[in-house]
DNA sequence: CGGACTATACGACAATCGTCATAAATTGCA
DNA sequence: TGCAATTTATGACGATTGTCGTATAGTCCG
């Protein structure tokens, strides 16, 4: 079975570079860097690309100017953090954070059409799952 | 509209108070050393604390034991990280998030019928606020 | 070849975090 | 009143984070 499961934890600024790795399927340096939406010094975005590297989060490639690829999915490293608010915020309870997610936000009609298609399947999955 | 003061960021361990605040209304130091899951120094709470109150998000009563008190609600920092995590892991898009929320969990009646409610109140408020 | 760039390696540093120990001040009682 | 228990005040210290500067190694072109 894999060894590596156990995702560390990651902070905000690495968060950010992860985000670009994940929406460019992997980046050099440089890339990395052009893609952030802020200012931020060359070698700053390098020291946390090399940190998420020793946290075995991302991998380094041998290709020329080196490549960074993300070694774990958005979902995955979403989801510990989601998790873990819903724990800390919410004692468990996903009522109030979808709540917010939908008030206060604008919807178009397609995510208002997804997002009740995801309430039906969890509703037939219960249904179909009652113990 | 009133000092809309830009909530500090809250580290993992200061969430970790926060959630003891918030339960129980407010409480002493050796009530929310007391009341954490796993067993942490008398005075790491003591200088959580201490910090939470210096970034003005928990208030410091005057009262003998002295009491501590969250100026914050859970919602608005939980708000804050939820909003960030949004932007961080799907671009923004909610629909990833709460299929996250409702997938592989298990759900009870009532919770199903509230997200219905809260999304047939979004599509409603869509409706009339179309511009 | 020999610069001019580009890419990497290193190291520095202050701020924040996580954890406490110890000392001083208060309070509640016997 | 005097002391033990409880509260508070401080100070410490290593790990992590956020940000870079500088130095060295590689590459490419004229």
């Amino acid at each position: 079975m894999g060894a590596r499961r156990k995702t560390a934890r990651l902070s905000a600024g690495e968060m950010e570079i992860m985000q670009v790795l994940w929406r460019l399927s992997g980046a050099t340096l440089s890339e990395a860097h052009g893609a952030l939406g802020r200012p931020l010094g060359y070698t700053t975005v390098q020291t946390r690309l090399n940190r998420l590297v020793e946290k075995g989060v991302v991998r380094r490639g041998s290709d020329r100017p080196a490549r960074y690829v993300a070694t774990v999915e958005p979902d995955e490293v979403g989801a510990r953090h989601l998790d873990l608010l819903l724990e800390r915020v919410s004692g468990g309870s996903v009522v109030p954070l979808v709540a917010h997610l939908v008030r206060d936000r604008e919807l178009t009609r397609e995510e208002i059409a997804e997002l009740k298609q995801l309430i039906r399947d969890a509703e037939k999955k219960r249904r179909a799952g009652e113990k």
